[in-house]
DNA sequence: TTATTTGATTTGTGATCACACTTGCATTGA
DNA sequence: TCAATGCAAGTGTGATCACAAATCAAATAA
């Protein structure tokens, strides 16, 4: 029987492009983690398999094992009723999330800009470009593609850190930290867009010098900002309802 | 109806304890996280589902579910060919697992060091005395309670930082590196043992005084020691393979 | 009107089945 | 003798079903 390996030798097979093996599990998997990532859940919200089920077209078997997945990592809550919910926002998890992605994603920032090379830079540089256009050309407030952004230009930053251990720590830790962080865009993106701005360019400007201690520093106050933001909302949300 | 939340007026309901609702998944789960972590399974060891069902005497269903979680926290890996294996050992993911607990397990303990309170102080103390005790009385190696003491120990510490998301971080670390820890242990118990009780004494003693470095520097002695014997094994066996 | 109960519907869990793919071994051919 | 072929057992995945627990709503009683 023919090998399973394309043959470098083989001309037809050099033509081929693999045809991937992706389960509908994962697929499940890849689409619900994408939707947490991006807030599209709000916090507190309860999810079914049977309703997400519907919803994606496939049974509940790929769903429920999607699920268990995403609690395992935190980014879903199993309730003691066996109901999963999206974890509600409080300002003690919040805290906690900031403090651990300043710890993990400060390493990785510090290691990535010690290794990372001129095309790598080159490509995190062409974001940037990317970033200003969308910002001239729509002044509606784009959330979905703000998001979908900023994630591509950390996520570049970390993979160069070469870590297979901490990347999928700060997966997990974004895929928690995201219906909070899509509320506070919601609340504030016109305030923070010129910021954010200001702390990429000195991300990249940082890296291209090989300046860890910067490039951290930088990291450092660009994750904190939509906590801050989320604080001083949750702060005004809660002594609103204590002379209520 | 009944509540189903125990009334504290109710006299029987105050004798009675809680009757766990755990599912046969959960108790799959908590298995083969217990065995990951003491390193009953060799890296690279092959697991099928229904050989774990039939081990654990239960259907495939509990088993596939929890093994799809063990997967997505990276303690087993999903081979292209859709079968699940032990992650084997390289030099690289050992330095990669020993950076990350590094960072994240010390600044737990540093978190921990400026939090516990006396009774919590005193758990530990009297954690290090069992120890001492059972290295007196059997001199014969039991690898098994050594792990679970040291296990123990180490979670009483991080429990005590009081960081939500830290601590299942760090179980992930420790799932991750059980197996090949459970190899130097077997390779270096003896040598290792007196310098494990002594850097144990250190810790407890900086939490006391809530010095935080102390106890951060002690800790990182600890972890680093038989990542340091692996190592040097896995090069003297791969410097045997190269003249071979 | 309000609190309690009863019944119907929804939901998660585990078992079983069908199917496709992989793996290992024996057979066949040169 | 050795490689290729073909068959059989083993394995993961997804669908479906049965059952128990939870939820919600209507009906009943105080």
């Amino acid at each position: 029987m023919q090998k399973a390996t394309a043959e470098k030798s083989d001309p037809i097979a050099a033509q081929l492009a693999p045809v991937g093996r992706e389960t509908v599990q994962d697929r499940v998997y890849s689409e619900l983690r994408r939707a947490l990532i991006g807030g599209l859940f709000e916090p507190s919200q309860v999810l079914t398999i049977r309703g997400l089920a519907d919803a994606l077209m496939t049974s509940t078997m790929p769903v429920r094992e999607a699920l268990g997945r995403l609690i395992t990592e935190k980014a879903l809550e199993a309730l003691p009723n066996r109901s999963v919910r999206v974890p509600p926002i409080t300002l003690e998890r919040m805290d906690d999330l900031l403090r651990a992605r300043i710890l993990i994603e400060g390493e990785a920032i510090a290691l990535a800009a010690t290794r990372m090379n001129s095309r790598q830079i080159s490509i995190i540089e062409s974001m940037l470009g990317d970033w200003d256009e969308m910002r001239a050309l729509k002044h509606k407030k784009d959330v979905d593609r703000e998001v979908t952004l900023n994630q591509a230009f950390h996520f570049e930053i970390y993979r160069a850190c070469g870590s297979a251990v901490l990347i999928p720590m700060i997966e997990s830790l974004w895929l928690q930290s995201g219906p909070c962080i899509r509320v506070a865009i919601y609340a504030f993106s016109d305030a923070g867009e010129v910021d954010t701005a200001h702390y990429h360019r000195t991300i990249v400007k940082a890296i291209a010098a090989q300046d860890a201690k910067e490039a951290r520093d930088a990291l450092v106050a660009d994750i904190s900002r939509p906590f801050t933001f989320l604080r001083s909302k949750l702060e005004a949300e809660a002594k609103r309802g204590m002379s209520a």
